[in-house]
DNA sequence: ACATTTCTTGTCAATAGGACAACATAGCAA
DNA sequence: TTGCTATGTTGTCCTATTGACAAGAAATGT
């Protein structure tokens, strides 16, 4: 029987509707965030989704990310990183029609103007807290493909320099350890991780120091060493602690990082526009 | 312009043919092995293929590759590991229509009766290093994702018990070694990995030995902790040297391990078959 | 009995990582 | 100017892990 269908040639074959969906994390005070569109129609009319869309017919699937990411985004392909999660295809997950999501991760260092997708649909920045928590509903079976993306997101930093994604091209350890608090939600020792970073060869060290940021000694910038290669696994992974640690916890930030400010076109969405 | 596609409703959506292909890997002749199909039509007609198929109207992407794995080996669902790999939607990857791949990667422990689709076709295990090095050409994009799957098994023993699905349920560690060894083509020092299995709570030390070899000291039989969790990261990875090892190289078996006869039902494709 | 093979344990040095101290260098306040 | 505080940076100590390798244990074959 499914041979029969598998060599029913080009006819015949069950249709399916193919999008991918992107979730963008960037790090804005102080917290993971991930980008949203607010759904201007039905289903879900009104509930947050990820940004997406089908695969337009003679477009190959990462194009199509590379494309949506473009659009809704508008971050520039240099300063970015982008890559397959995995797919979802319940035969539930889209009352209107049979679908197969093919799920994008893409980490964006800084999210220039957060422009919808030309309609009436809004975006915004949402911490992932929220998500993980229960507390904002997202439409279709997005709430699992943005946990996906998260724990690929905290796996990857261990065994990859792409932390250094979150981060400007040019950025003092001292961000780049406080991607892997916030990411991890967990405290690291700032010794150890200095230790860390220059024993990798990943990273580089830069001659120039870091504009002063009004409190404390002020810091050598670093760079990755192969900006091509930030994907790829590092010679020695950066251990995140499986056992308890003592001084673990929320790290409690009572200075803001570098940028503070956040740009007021960025809306951010409320708990009161879910449900 | 995308918008407007993207919110077209339930109609007018590019149709997209979606199937399943598996890479089912296993240890056969101290090689590690993949199973394949000779295709019995034409695109790449009597071209070597990953086993797969459409998925059909109410499957779950899932199930349809529980299916077609059930289907084309009949192995049991406990004694193997199914997960998938990556989708694929190349334009150009199917000739005769827009399809999009879901690939799916599985090991097994034994592989029972290779029996084929139920029409012409033949199934047959083959040497991944065959496929490495180019000596045989695979249908539409096969070959790049068996590189894919290959990559994910290596980096997955790593850091689960993944390993031990290659091996009955109770196991000896010069067994588990053996696996590690053939997958990696590498040389581990015996005595290390002992400690090593030892320490890890994933595997649990069995009363019983294991019947004699006819040569060396009887083996402890071990077993996995948590037949569930296999895939669950370890504690603590098991290291792949990256630095080159001085005793690395292909190892050289002489003696078979256990299960030494294949079962003359499983034809092996040589090399006359491709090209 | 002895060699051979394989399993298993042990030893030693090198290295990596966690806890933590100490020093360096900035702004700021008295 | 002189602290004081905050942060960056280096160093120290201890422990755990790992690689290289030796040695013992338990089987078979000559």
């Amino acid at each position: 029987m499914p041979a029969a269908v598998r060599d029913s040639g080009s006819g015949g074959f069950p249709p399916f509707a193919v999008t991918v969906d992107i979730a963008v994390f960037t790090i804005r005070d102080d917290a993971l965030q991930i980008l949203l569109i607010e759904r201007g129609e039905e289903p879900f009319l009104g509930a947050w989704a990820l940004p997406g869309g089908f695969v337009l017919p003679d477009e190959d699937l990462d194009r199509a990310a590379d494309r949506e990411l473009e659009e809704e985004t508008g971050v520039r392909p240099g300063s970015r990183h982008l890559e397959q999660l995995a797919s979802y295809g319940d035969p539930e997950r889209d009352p209107r029609m049979r679908t197969v999501t093919v799920a994008y991760w893409a980490i964006c260092s800084d999210l220039p103007v957060l422009r919808g997708g030309g309609d009436a649909t809004r975006a915004g920045l949402v911490p992932v807290e929220k998500i993980e928590r229960g507390d904002i509903r997202l439409a279709f079976d997005h709430e699992r493909i943005v946990r996906d993306a998260v724990e690929r997101t905290r796996a990857k930093l261990e065994y990859t320099a792409l932390a250094a994604r979150f981060c400007p091209p040019e950025f003092t350890i001292s961000e780049l350890r406080r991607v892997f608090e916030t990411v991890w939600n967990t405290r690291l020792d700032p010794g150890n991780f200095q230790r860390n970073v220059q024993n990798r060869a990943a990273f580089n060290r830069q001659l120039r120091l870091s504009p002063p940021t009004g409190r404390g000694r002020p810091a050598t910038l670093w760079s990755v060493t192969d900006e091509t290669g930030l994907a790829k696994p590092l010679e020695r992974p950066l251990a995140r602690r499986r056992r308890p640690n003592p001084a673990a916890g929320p790290p409690d930030r009572t200075v803001p990082l570098r940028k503070p400010a956040s740009p007021p076109d960025a809306p951010t969405p409320e708990d009161d526009t879910a449900e």
